[in-house]
DNA sequence: CTTTTGCATTAGATGTGTCTAATTTGGTGT
DNA sequence: ACACCAAATTAGACACATCTAATGCAAAAG
């Protein structure tokens, strides 16, 4: 078994390789966990030697395969719980990441299968990332487009919103900005603000560190119901 | 914070002092929690510096009032969690133990009132055990008989089923034995086995160690739904 | 081609929870 | 009253995850 840290670093690899590209670096590893240098170190070794990383001194580290596997396990855990916080428990989208951050580490694989069962197998979570499906098969997070590269006038579909800060996450939901959400680029401010109009009329305006952050797509055909549905 | 273990020390002490009488020796800490004795002596030394053990030296601890408002905080987390997991996510009672005792450490405030709320604010768990209130008063498990000590004839309502092992659990169910069925002793053999008929008219034979374990009262005048219903 | 500089690693310490082996204690039996 | 025994404690070690301080490497700057 391996321990809830090991999972953390593993996770964090994984989602660092996703951003920028491997091999990732200590110190990279070590700011993202909050952690100094020397314990990444020591951490490292430990997960190479299980053979969760491949690991070159002195140049960074880089997910196997079989660390992929165990990295896509835990981010599944991470998303079913968040989204069966959110449909089962009446938590809003704000308040579903940190409990899942713990819990993730601590479900069974029973209580994993039933979970999303009951929420009828989901392919995205509150807050419109992908849901790594049972078999876990690599996500691809291709074609994201951010908010924030879109000129004026165009009608767009919000699919995804990457901020984990609860204050955030509830200014958005409360301005009317949540997955699903439709919206048009009104106005790109040369300060470095976006001003988008929602379907309501309302306007509402947005720094471009929250804009880099809200993914779109072109609107769907108008679908039937529940509003985080994608592709 | 208490961490995960110190939690399951206190939760064993207290345990321990409703059944036995205390102080509760290391040596029984030891074997219920499956330790060694001075790892036993070395965590109530830490236990009684919080305050939440009451130690004499060589004699053996017992629980502070704050430290028994801990334990059944905890206890509040396993039940409601057991009962959760068999009413939303369709577990079977006999699976719920393993998987509540883990999460039981890891869930925030927050979940336990909101699976608190989903549940209606339960009273008992799958098990017929009473899930300690929000307030975390002390239950007054009292005026339990159990099945073993009562004589052929008598009608009587199961309430609690005090065992935690999932293949016996099984048994007893499939049996149609669980909180809420109502059985008469049919047979008190000598050699340590108790015989019971079931109101479908079906027999089912335990042995003493079983039928310890089963805690009956006489049958309340027939209520509505439910079955876990009790007092 | 050397020096510098930033990052990574090693060295060594800490706190938690555990163990085995050695010692101490308190009660039991004679 | 004494010796013995069972149980508890102390002593010392280990694995894990972390830290600070010291050292080593490799790529960039001169």
């Amino acid at each position: 078994m391996l321990s809830a840290k090991m999972e953390d670093y593993l996770k964090a690899i994984y989602r660092l390789e996703r951003d920028g590209d491997p091999p990732i670096s200590p110190s990279t590893i070590a700011e993202t966990l909050d952690v100094t240098a020397p314990t990444v170190t020591s951490m490292v070794e430990k997960l190479a030697d299980r053979g969760l990383i491949e690991r070159e001194k002195y140049k960074g580290v880089q997910t196997t395969p079989e660390g992929e596997t165990v990295a896509l396990e835990i981010i599944r855990h991470h998303r079913l719980l968040e989204t069966f916080l959110t449909e089962q428990l009446g938590y809003d989208w704000a308040e579903v990441h940190e409990e899942a951050e713990v819990l993730e580490h601590h479900i069974s694989e029973e209580f994993e299968r039933r979970v999303a069962a009951v929420l009828d197998e989901p392919e995205f979570d509150p807050h419109g990332d992908p849901i790594p499906s049972d078999s876990l098969d690599p996500i691809d997070d291709d074609s994201a487009t951010a908010l924030s590269e879109h000129g004026e006038g165009g009608r767009l579909e919000v699919t995804r919103v990457r901020d984990r800060d609860p204050d955030e996450l509830t200014y958005l939901s409360d301005a009317g900005i949540t997955p699903g959400t439709v919206l048009t680029v009104e106005e790109v401010a040369p300060i470095g603000m976006v001003t988008v109009q929602l379907e309501s009329g309302s306007s509402v305006s947005l720094p471009d560190r929250i804009a880099d952050a809200i993914q779109v797509r072109a609107p769907e055909a108008e679908q039937a119901g529940d509003g985080v549905t994608k592709a």
